[in-house]
RNA sequence: GCAGGUGUAGUUCAAUGGUAGAAUUCCAGCCUUCCAAGCUGGCUAUGUGGGUUCGAUUCCCAUCACCUGCUCCA
Protein backbone atom coordinates (compact mmCIF):
# COMPACT_ATOMS: atom_id res chain seq x y z
CA UNK A 1 0.00 0.00 0.00
CA UNK A 2 2.69 2.70 1.43
CA UNK A 3 5.51 2.92 -1.48
CA UNK A 4 7.30 6.11 -0.12
CA UNK A 5 9.52 7.29 -2.46
CA UNK A 6 12.75 10.00 -2.11
CA UNK A 7 10.59 11.81 -5.16
CA UNK A 8 7.60 11.82 -3.53
CA UNK A 9 9.10 13.06 -0.69
CA UNK A 10 10.91 16.18 -2.31
CA UNK A 11 7.47 16.52 -4.06
CA UNK A 12 5.33 17.46 -0.98
CA UNK A 13 8.37 19.11 0.36
CA UNK A 14 8.62 21.66 -2.65
CA UNK A 15 4.67 21.67 -3.26
CA UNK A 16 3.93 22.40 0.29
CA UNK A 17 6.44 24.31 1.49
CA UNK A 18 8.63 22.28 3.75
CA UNK A 19 12.22 22.56 1.79
CA UNK A 20 13.26 24.50 -1.31
CA UNK A 21 15.68 23.99 -3.56
CA UNK A 22 18.65 26.30 -2.92
CA UNK A 23 18.63 29.62 -5.27
CA UNK A 24 15.96 27.93 -7.36
CA UNK A 25 15.75 30.65 -9.45
CA UNK A 26 19.76 30.87 -10.76
CA UNK A 27 18.85 27.24 -11.46
CA UNK A 28 19.98 25.93 -7.89
CA UNK A 29 22.94 25.46 -6.32
CA UNK A 30 24.46 21.82 -5.75
CA UNK A 31 23.25 20.38 -2.40
CA UNK A 32 21.89 23.01 -0.54
CA UNK A 33 18.05 23.57 0.57
CA UNK A 34 15.98 26.21 1.85
CA UNK A 35 13.57 25.34 4.56
CA UNK A 36 10.28 26.91 4.04
CA UNK A 37 7.27 27.97 6.20
CA UNK A 38 6.43 24.59 7.55
CA UNK A 39 9.80 23.03 7.38
CA UNK A 40 11.35 25.71 9.58
CA UNK A 41 8.41 24.92 12.35
CA UNK A 42 8.89 21.55 11.84
CA UNK A 43 13.10 21.76 12.38
CA UNK A 44 12.23 24.18 15.22
CA UNK A 45 10.27 21.42 17.20
CA UNK A 46 12.24 18.95 16.71
CA UNK A 47 15.22 21.35 18.23
CA UNK A 48 12.84 22.14 20.99
CA UNK A 49 12.38 18.23 21.64
CA UNK A 50 16.29 17.72 21.83
CA UNK A 51 16.28 20.68 23.98
CA UNK A 52 13.88 19.28 26.31
CA UNK A 53 15.26 15.76 26.67
CA UNK A 54 19.43 16.69 26.28
CA UNK A 55 19.35 20.20 28.54
CA UNK A 56 16.11 20.21 30.20
CA UNK A 57 15.62 17.39 31.35
CA UNK A 58 19.43 16.15 32.21
CA UNK A 59 20.55 17.50 35.19
CA UNK A 60 24.10 19.39 34.54
CA UNK A 61 23.74 19.80 31.25
CA UNK A 62 24.50 23.34 29.31
CA UNK A 63 23.39 25.04 26.56
CA UNK A 64 26.09 26.57 24.66
CA UNK A 65 25.99 28.75 21.08
CA UNK A 66 29.41 29.47 20.07
CA UNK A 67 30.37 31.07 17.04
CA UNK A 68 30.83 29.71 13.49
CA UNK A 69 34.03 31.37 13.19
CA UNK A 70 37.01 30.36 15.23
CA UNK A 71 40.89 30.59 15.07
CA UNK A 72 42.18 29.18 12.64
CA UNK A 73 44.62 27.30 15.23
CA UNK A 74 41.63 25.67 16.79
CA UNK A 75 41.45 23.54 13.45
CA UNK A 76 45.67 22.73 13.88
CA UNK A 77 44.76 21.50 16.73
CA UNK A 78 41.42 19.39 16.21
CA UNK A 79 43.90 17.90 13.37
CA UNK A 80 41.37 18.91 10.66
CA UNK A 81 43.69 21.66 8.51
CA UNK A 82 46.17 18.11 8.59
CA UNK A 83 43.75 15.09 7.85
CA UNK A 84 40.67 16.33 7.04
CA UNK A 85 40.79 16.42 2.97
CA UNK A 86 41.27 13.71 0.81
CA UNK A 87 43.93 12.80 -1.88
CA UNK A 88 41.56 12.28 -5.20
CA UNK A 89 42.97 10.83 -8.17
CA UNK A 90 41.08 10.15 -11.57
CA UNK A 91 41.18 6.98 -14.06
CA UNK A 92 42.14 8.79 -16.78
CA UNK A 93 40.70 5.68 -18.98
CA UNK A 94 37.10 5.50 -17.32
CA UNK A 95 37.05 9.03 -15.11
CA UNK A 96 36.25 7.15 -12.63
CA UNK A 97 37.24 8.50 -9.37
CA UNK A 98 39.24 7.08 -6.48
CA UNK A 99 40.66 8.13 -3.33
CA UNK A 100 44.64 7.41 -3.39
CA UNK A 101 45.06 6.11 -0.34
CA UNK A 102 42.05 3.88 -0.82
CA UNK A 103 43.47 2.20 -4.01
CA UNK A 104 46.57 1.63 -2.22
CA UNK A 105 45.53 -0.01 0.75
CA UNK A 106 42.73 -2.26 -1.35
CA UNK A 107 45.58 -2.94 -3.64
CA UNK A 108 47.83 -4.62 -0.88
CA UNK A 109 46.41 -4.67 2.75
CA UNK A 110 50.39 -4.19 4.02
CA UNK A 111 50.76 -1.05 2.19
CA UNK A 112 49.98 1.72 4.77
CA UNK A 113 49.22 4.56 2.56
CA UNK A 114 48.07 6.60 5.31
CA UNK A 115 51.21 7.11 6.27
CA UNK A 116 52.22 7.87 2.89
CA UNK A 117 52.64 11.80 1.65
CA UNK A 118 51.43 12.57 -1.41
CA UNK A 119 54.16 12.03 -3.29
CA UNK A 120 54.93 8.58 -2.04
CA UNK A 121 51.41 7.71 -2.71
CA UNK A 122 51.90 8.62 -6.03
CA UNK A 123 55.06 6.71 -6.61
CA UNK A 124 53.73 3.74 -5.01
CA UNK A 125 50.63 3.83 -7.74
CA UNK A 126 53.04 4.15 -10.42
CA UNK A 127 55.42 1.49 -9.37
CA UNK A 128 52.97 -1.00 -8.65
CA UNK A 129 50.95 -0.12 -11.34
CA UNK A 130 48.16 -0.09 -9.05
CA UNK A 131 44.85 -1.13 -11.19
CA UNK A 132 41.65 1.07 -11.65
CA UNK A 133 39.23 -0.85 -9.82
CA UNK A 134 36.72 -0.56 -12.29
CA UNK A 135 38.44 -0.96 -16.24
CA UNK A 136 41.52 -2.16 -15.08
CA UNK A 137 43.66 0.20 -16.21
CA UNK A 138 47.04 1.78 -14.59
CA UNK A 139 46.78 5.74 -15.92
CA UNK A 140 45.83 8.24 -13.37
CA UNK A 141 45.94 12.12 -12.84
CA UNK A 142 48.01 13.42 -10.42
CA UNK A 143 46.73 13.67 -6.88
CA UNK A 144 44.90 16.62 -6.15
CA UNK A 145 44.46 17.57 -2.31
CA UNK A 146 40.36 18.13 -1.43
CA UNK A 147 40.28 20.10 2.02
CA UNK A 148 36.59 19.28 2.56
CA UNK A 149 36.87 22.64 5.41
CA UNK A 150 35.46 25.91 3.75
CA UNK A 151 38.09 28.59 4.24
CA UNK A 152 37.77 32.70 3.67
CA UNK A 153 39.88 35.19 4.39
CA UNK A 154 39.70 37.57 7.42
CA UNK A 155 39.74 41.37 6.46
CA UNK A 156 40.38 42.44 3.50
CA UNK A 157 43.33 40.94 2.25
CA UNK A 158 43.51 37.58 1.19
CA UNK A 159 47.72 36.20 2.69
CA UNK A 160 47.61 32.86 3.78
CA UNK A 161 48.02 34.58 7.41
CA UNK A 162 44.57 35.44 7.33
CA UNK A 163 42.63 32.38 6.91
CA UNK A 164 40.35 31.22 8.21
CA UNK A 165 37.51 28.37 7.83
CA UNK A 166 33.78 27.78 8.58
CA UNK A 167 33.69 25.01 11.06
CA UNK A 168 33.32 21.46 10.22
CA UNK A 169 32.06 20.69 12.99
CA UNK A 170 30.58 21.88 15.91
CA UNK A 171 32.46 20.08 19.00
CA UNK A 172 35.25 22.56 19.03
CA UNK A 173 33.10 25.55 20.29
CA UNK A 174 32.23 23.16 23.45
CA UNK A 175 35.36 22.13 23.91
CA UNK A 176 37.11 25.64 23.92
CA UNK A 177 34.84 26.85 25.97
CA UNK A 178 34.54 24.03 28.77
CA UNK A 179 36.03 25.22 31.55
CA UNK A 180 34.52 28.77 30.87
CA UNK A 181 31.32 26.55 31.32
CA UNK A 182 32.46 24.73 33.99
CA UNK A 183 33.30 27.84 35.88
CA UNK A 184 30.44 29.72 35.72
CA UNK A 185 28.12 27.02 35.96
CA UNK A 186 30.01 25.68 39.31
CA UNK A 187 29.51 21.95 37.44
CA UNK A 188 31.39 19.27 38.93
CA UNK A 189 31.97 16.24 36.03
CA UNK A 190 30.23 14.44 34.73
CA UNK A 191 28.60 17.32 32.87
CA UNK A 192 27.34 18.20 29.95
CA UNK A 193 27.68 21.16 26.61
CA UNK A 194 24.84 20.73 24.43
CA UNK A 195 24.86 22.50 20.77
CA UNK A 196 22.41 23.30 18.15
CA UNK A 197 24.16 24.95 15.49
CA UNK A 198 25.50 25.20 11.42
CA UNK A 199 28.46 23.05 10.35
CA UNK A 200 30.18 23.51 6.84
CA UNK A 201 31.61 20.37 4.53
CA UNK A 202 33.03 21.12 1.15
CA UNK A 203 32.15 17.32 0.01
CA UNK A 204 32.11 16.49 -3.81
CA UNK A 205 29.62 13.46 -2.98
CA UNK A 206 25.54 14.49 -4.01
CA UNK A 207 23.29 13.81 -0.83
CA UNK A 208 19.91 11.64 -1.28
CA UNK A 209 17.81 15.10 -1.37
CA UNK A 210 19.30 16.62 2.31
CA UNK A 211 21.13 14.04 3.53
CA UNK A 212 24.36 14.93 2.41
CA UNK A 213 24.57 18.41 2.47
CA UNK A 214 27.61 21.06 2.38
CA UNK A 215 26.10 23.12 5.04
CA UNK A 216 24.14 21.48 7.57
CA UNK A 217 22.94 21.98 11.40
CA UNK A 218 23.68 19.59 14.23
CA UNK A 219 22.42 19.11 17.62
CA UNK A 220 25.39 18.10 19.74
CA UNK A 221 25.83 16.59 23.13
CA UNK A 222 29.10 16.68 25.13
CA UNK A 223 29.72 14.81 27.91
CA UNK A 224 32.76 16.14 29.73
CA UNK A 225 33.84 13.15 32.36
CA UNK A 226 36.53 11.01 34.62
CA UNK A 227 38.84 8.24 32.85
CA UNK A 228 37.32 4.98 33.38
CA UNK A 229 33.49 6.30 33.35
CA UNK A 230 33.80 7.24 30.29
CA UNK A 231 33.11 3.80 28.20
CA UNK A 232 29.88 3.51 30.25
CA UNK A 233 29.16 6.68 29.51
CA UNK A 234 29.40 5.82 25.52
CA UNK A 235 26.88 2.98 25.73
CA UNK A 236 24.70 5.15 28.13
CA UNK A 237 24.56 7.66 24.95
CA UNK A 238 24.00 5.64 22.09
CA UNK A 239 20.81 3.86 23.69
CA UNK A 240 19.52 7.18 25.28
CA UNK A 241 19.83 8.67 21.54
CA UNK A 242 17.77 6.10 19.85
CA UNK A 243 14.96 6.54 22.41
CA UNK A 244 15.22 9.68 21.54
CA UNK A 245 14.14 8.63 17.68
CA UNK A 246 11.99 6.68 18.95
CA UNK A 247 10.40 9.21 21.11
CA UNK A 248 10.17 11.30 17.82
CA UNK A 249 8.55 8.05 15.99
CA UNK A 250 10.95 6.38 14.49
CA UNK A 251 9.99 2.87 14.84
CA UNK A 252 12.80 0.37 16.55
CA UNK A 253 12.98 -1.96 13.70
CA UNK A 254 13.67 1.02 11.35
CA UNK A 255 17.03 1.94 13.53
CA UNK A 256 20.40 -0.32 14.44
CA UNK A 257 23.52 0.87 15.13
CA UNK A 258 26.15 0.59 13.49
CA UNK A 259 29.48 0.22 15.10
CA UNK A 260 33.00 2.11 13.40
CA UNK A 261 36.06 -0.66 12.87
CA UNK A 262 37.48 2.62 11.37
CA UNK A 263 37.94 5.11 13.61
CA UNK A 264 38.43 8.35 12.87
CA UNK A 265 41.42 10.45 14.14
CA UNK A 266 39.92 10.98 17.67
CA UNK A 267 37.96 8.60 18.58
CA UNK A 268 38.18 5.29 20.66
CA UNK A 269 34.89 4.41 20.23
CA UNK A 270 32.70 5.35 17.84
CA UNK A 271 28.88 3.91 16.78
CA UNK A 272 26.52 5.72 14.76
CA UNK A 273 22.65 5.38 14.73
CA UNK A 274 21.21 4.32 11.44
CA UNK A 275 17.49 4.95 9.87
CA UNK A 276 16.59 2.85 7.21
CA UNK A 277 15.47 5.71 4.65
CA UNK A 278 13.37 5.17 1.70
CA UNK A 279 16.81 4.97 -0.36
CA UNK A 280 19.02 3.18 2.05
CA UNK A 281 20.27 2.83 5.71
CA UNK A 282 21.73 6.20 6.88
CA UNK A 283 23.44 7.94 9.79
CA UNK A 284 21.34 9.92 11.86
CA UNK A 285 23.44 10.51 14.94
CA UNK A 286 27.38 9.81 15.66
CA UNK A 287 28.20 8.77 19.16
CA UNK A 288 32.05 9.16 19.97
CA UNK A 289 34.45 8.14 22.73
CA UNK A 290 36.58 11.03 21.93
CA UNK A 291 39.01 10.35 24.60
CA UNK A 292 41.15 13.77 26.21
CA UNK A 293 42.05 14.28 22.15
CA UNK A 294 40.80 17.18 21.52
CA UNK A 295 41.47 18.92 24.98
CA UNK A 296 44.97 17.74 24.99
CA UNK A 297 45.53 19.18 21.64
CA UNK A 298 44.08 22.40 23.15
CA UNK A 299 46.80 22.47 25.86
CA UNK A 300 49.42 21.53 23.72
CA UNK A 301 48.42 23.96 20.83
CA UNK A 302 47.56 26.99 23.51
CA UNK A 303 49.46 26.51 26.18
CA UNK A 304 46.49 27.02 28.37
CA UNK A 305 46.08 23.97 31.01
CA UNK A 306 42.72 22.04 29.99
CA UNK A 307 42.95 19.99 33.33
CA UNK A 308 40.09 19.96 35.86
CA UNK A 309 40.24 19.97 39.29
CA UNK A 310 38.54 17.13 40.74
CA UNK A 311 37.08 18.55 44.16
CA UNK A 312 37.02 15.20 45.71
CA UNK A 313 40.42 14.01 45.33
CA UNK A 314 41.97 17.34 44.30
CA UNK A 315 43.63 15.30 41.00
CA UNK A 316 44.14 17.68 37.91
CA UNK A 317 43.23 15.51 34.77
CA UNK A 318 42.11 15.99 31.18
CA UNK A 319 38.59 15.11 31.28
CA UNK A 320 37.53 12.57 28.54
CA UNK A 321 34.84 13.45 26.26
CA UNK A 322 31.65 11.54 25.29
CA UNK A 323 30.43 13.15 21.81
CA UNK A 324 26.69 12.32 20.46
CA UNK A 325 25.95 14.55 17.41
CA UNK A 326 22.57 14.29 16.01
CA UNK A 327 22.33 15.35 11.94
CA UNK A 328 19.50 17.88 12.30
CA UNK A 329 18.58 17.99 8.83
CA UNK A 330 18.68 14.23 8.47
CA UNK A 331 16.00 13.86 11.54
CA UNK A 332 13.69 16.09 9.56
CA UNK A 333 14.43 13.90 6.83
CA UNK A 334 13.94 10.61 8.59
CA UNK A 335 11.14 12.21 10.61
CA UNK A 336 9.03 13.39 6.88
CA UNK A 337 10.35 9.62 5.44
CA UNK A 338 8.23 8.01 8.14
CA UNK A 339 5.36 10.07 8.43
CA UNK A 340 4.93 9.86 4.64
CA UNK A 341 1.86 7.74 3.62
CA UNK A 342 -0.86 7.27 1.08
CA UNK A 343 -4.12 5.84 2.33
CA UNK A 344 -7.23 4.54 0.26
CA UNK A 345 -9.77 5.59 2.53
CA UNK A 346 -12.36 4.65 -0.53
CA UNK A 347 -12.32 3.06 -3.59
CA UNK A 348 -10.13 5.03 -5.65
CA UNK A 349 -9.94 7.76 -3.58
CA UNK A 350 -6.57 8.20 -1.11
CA UNK A 351 -5.33 10.78 0.94
CA UNK A 352 -1.53 11.48 1.37
CA UNK A 353 -1.07 12.10 4.98
CA UNK A 354 1.50 13.07 7.32
CA UNK A 355 1.60 10.69 10.88
CA UNK A 356 3.90 13.55 12.57
CA UNK A 357 4.31 13.31 15.97
CA UNK A 358 1.84 16.13 17.13
CA UNK A 359 5.09 17.63 18.83
CA UNK A 360 6.24 18.31 15.81
CA UNK A 361 3.63 19.08 13.50
CA UNK A 362 4.11 22.61 12.12
CA UNK A 363 0.46 23.34 12.59
CA UNK A 364 -1.40 21.74 15.78
CA UNK A 365 -4.75 23.20 14.70
CA UNK A 366 -6.78 23.86 11.74
CA UNK A 367 -9.22 26.10 12.11
CA UNK A 368 -12.32 25.24 9.55
CA UNK A 369 -15.41 27.31 8.81
CA UNK A 370 -17.80 25.19 7.56
CA UNK A 371 -19.31 27.95 5.17
CA UNK A 372 -17.95 31.39 4.19
CA UNK A 373 -20.88 33.05 6.42
CA UNK A 374 -19.05 31.46 9.41
CA UNK A 375 -15.83 33.20 8.84
CA UNK A 376 -16.60 35.72 11.45
CA UNK A 377 -16.75 33.26 14.69
CA UNK A 378 -13.87 31.25 13.17
CA UNK A 379 -11.76 34.14 13.07
CA UNK A 380 -12.98 34.89 16.68
CA UNK A 381 -11.77 31.23 17.55
CA UNK A 382 -8.84 31.15 15.69
CA UNK A 383 -7.58 34.40 17.38
CA UNK A 384 -8.19 32.40 20.61
CA UNK A 385 -6.57 29.42 20.23
CA UNK A 386 -2.90 30.82 17.94
CA UNK A 387 -2.29 32.80 21.11
CA UNK A 388 -1.16 29.11 22.41
CA UNK A 389 -0.30 26.96 19.13
CA UNK A 390 0.61 27.48 15.53
CA UNK A 391 -2.42 27.54 13.88
CA UNK A 392 -3.68 27.34 10.42
CA UNK A 393 -6.57 28.91 9.03
CA UNK A 394 -8.84 27.94 5.86
CA UNK A 395 -11.77 28.58 4.25
CA UNK A 396 -11.26 28.18 0.59
CA UNK A 397 -13.04 24.90 -1.00
CA UNK A 398 -14.95 22.27 0.10
CA UNK A 399 -14.51 21.02 3.87
CA UNK A 400 -13.41 17.54 2.56
CA UNK A 401 -10.64 19.38 0.75
CA UNK A 402 -9.70 21.66 3.52
CA UNK A 403 -8.99 18.25 5.42
CA UNK A 404 -6.98 16.99 2.77
CA UNK A 405 -4.72 19.76 2.35
CA UNK A 406 -4.32 19.79 6.27
CA UNK A 407 -3.49 15.87 6.18
CA UNK A 408 -0.83 16.52 3.62
CA UNK A 409 1.20 18.76 6.09
CA UNK A 410 0.78 16.72 9.18
CA UNK A 411 -1.73 18.98 11.26
CA UNK A 412 -2.98 16.62 13.71
CA UNK A 413 -6.02 18.64 14.80
CA UNK A 414 -8.89 20.04 12.51
CA UNK A 415 -11.74 22.59 14.27
CA UNK A 416 -14.37 23.22 12.22
CA UNK A 417 -16.66 25.70 12.91
CA UNK A 418 -20.64 25.24 12.16
CA UNK A 419 -23.95 27.04 12.66
CA UNK A 420 -24.39 25.10 15.98
CA UNK A 421 -21.24 26.57 17.22
CA UNK A 422 -23.21 29.87 17.09
CA UNK A 423 -25.67 28.69 19.32
CA UNK A 424 -23.79 26.70 21.79
CA UNK A 425 -20.11 27.48 21.52
CA UNK A 426 -19.25 24.07 20.72
CA UNK A 427 -16.48 22.71 17.68
CA UNK A 428 -16.18 19.26 15.79
CA UNK A 429 -12.37 18.06 16.68
CA UNK A 430 -11.13 16.15 14.25
CA UNK A 431 -8.30 14.00 14.28
CA UNK A 432 -5.88 13.63 11.21
CA UNK A 433 -4.72 9.64 11.28
CA UNK A 434 -8.17 8.22 12.94
CA UNK A 435 -10.19 10.70 11.07
CA UNK A 436 -12.60 10.61 13.48
CA UNK A 437 -14.56 13.16 14.96
CA UNK A 438 -15.86 14.53 18.33
CA UNK A 439 -18.12 17.22 19.73
CA UNK A 440 -16.33 19.60 22.38
CA UNK A 441 -17.01 23.37 24.34
CA UNK A 442 -14.77 26.19 22.63
CA UNK A 443 -12.93 26.43 25.75
CA UNK A 444 -12.19 23.10 25.97
CA UNK A 445 -10.14 22.43 22.46
CA UNK A 446 -6.84 24.26 24.09
CA UNK A 447 -6.53 21.88 27.10
CA UNK A 448 -7.01 18.64 24.58
CA UNK A 449 -4.74 19.97 22.31
CA UNK A 450 -2.62 20.53 25.11
CA UNK A 451 -2.30 17.18 26.06
CA UNK A 452 -1.89 15.48 22.83
CA UNK A 453 1.60 17.23 22.34
CA UNK A 454 3.31 16.45 25.54
CA UNK A 455 7.25 15.31 24.94
C1' G B 1 32.63 12.86 -8.51
C1' C B 2 31.93 9.07 -12.91
C1' A B 3 28.51 6.82 -16.85
C1' G B 4 23.77 7.02 -19.06
C1' G B 5 18.95 9.40 -19.20
C1' U B 6 15.54 13.70 -18.42
C1' G B 7 14.56 19.20 -18.05
C1' U B 8 7.73 22.93 -21.30
C1' A B 9 2.57 26.63 -16.09
C1' G B 10 2.85 25.14 -8.81
C1' U B 11 2.11 19.70 -10.58
C1' U B 12 1.46 15.86 -14.58
C1' C B 13 1.75 15.67 -19.74
C1' A B 14 1.22 17.55 -25.30
C1' A B 15 3.31 20.23 -29.64
C1' U B 16 6.77 22.93 -32.75
C1' G B 17 13.36 25.86 -36.61
C1' G B 18 8.31 30.89 -37.44
C1' U B 19 1.67 33.17 -32.47
C1' A B 20 3.36 26.92 -27.21
C1' G B 21 -2.04 23.39 -25.89
C1' A B 22 -4.56 20.40 -22.08
C1' A B 23 -5.68 18.34 -17.31
C1' U B 24 -4.98 19.39 -12.43
C1' U B 25 -3.55 22.96 -8.73
C1' C B 26 -4.19 27.99 -7.33
C1' C B 27 -7.15 32.75 -7.22
C1' A B 28 -12.13 35.26 -7.80
C1' G B 29 -17.49 34.79 -8.14
C1' C B 30 -21.97 31.60 -7.77
C1' C B 31 -23.40 27.30 -5.14
C1' U B 32 -22.40 24.25 -0.92
C1' U B 33 -24.20 22.33 6.74
C1' C B 34 -18.34 17.57 7.90
C1' C B 35 -13.80 14.04 4.18
C1' A B 36 -10.63 15.99 -2.85
C1' A B 37 -18.84 17.95 -5.64
C1' G B 38 -20.58 21.40 -9.57
C1' C B 39 -20.81 25.98 -12.82
C1' U B 40 -18.37 30.63 -14.71
C1' G B 41 -14.10 33.50 -15.17
C1' G B 42 -8.85 34.39 -14.33
C1' C B 43 -3.29 33.96 -13.34
C1' U B 44 0.80 31.04 -14.63
C1' A B 45 5.68 27.67 -18.52
C1' U B 46 9.97 26.07 -22.73
C1' G B 47 15.90 25.37 -15.92
C1' U B 48 20.25 28.95 -16.56
C1' G B 49 24.22 31.06 -19.72
C1' G B 50 26.47 31.12 -24.36
C1' G B 51 26.70 29.65 -29.73
C1' U B 52 24.64 28.56 -34.88
C1' U B 53 20.43 30.98 -37.51
C1' C B 54 16.77 36.22 -40.57
C1' G B 55 14.43 33.67 -36.43
C1' A B 56 15.99 28.54 -31.23
C1' U B 57 11.62 25.82 -26.54
C1' U B 58 13.35 22.72 -30.77
C1' C B 59 20.13 22.10 -33.28
C1' C B 60 25.26 22.61 -30.66
C1' C B 61 28.32 23.72 -26.10
C1' A B 62 28.61 24.72 -21.01
C1' U B 63 26.22 24.90 -16.39
C1' C B 64 22.52 23.65 -12.70
C1' A B 65 18.91 20.19 -11.05
C1' C B 66 16.47 15.54 -11.02
C1' C B 67 16.26 9.98 -12.27
C1' U B 68 19.03 5.06 -12.75
C1' G B 69 23.61 2.68 -11.79
C1' C B 70 28.62 3.11 -9.72
C1' U B 71 31.83 5.61 -6.27
C1' C B 72 32.50 8.12 -1.66
C1' C B 73 30.98 8.87 3.39
C1' A B 74 36.91 11.88 7.82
Amino acid sequence: MKDVTMEKIVALCKGRGFIYPGSEIYGGLANTWDYGPLGSRLKNNIKDTWRKRFIQERKNSYELDADILMHPRVWEASGHVASFSDPLVDCKECKMRHRADNLINDFDANADADRMTQEEMMAYIKEHKVPCPNCGKSDYTDIRQFNLMFQTYRGVTTDNKSIIYLRPENAQGEYVNYLNVQRTTRAKLPFSIGQIGKAFRNEITPGNFTFRTIEFEQMEFQTFCKEGTDSDLYKYFKEYGKKYFMDLGLPEEKLRFHDHEKLAHYAKEACDIEYLFPFAWGEINGTHNRTNFDLSRHQEYSGKSMEYLDPETNERYIPYIIESTYGLDRTVLAVLSEAYDEEEIAEGDTRVVLHLNPVLAPYKIAVLPLSKKLSEKAEEVYEKLSKKFMCDYDEAGSIGKRYRREDEIGTPYCVTIDFDTLEDETVTIRDRDTMEQIRLKIDEVENYVQEKIQF
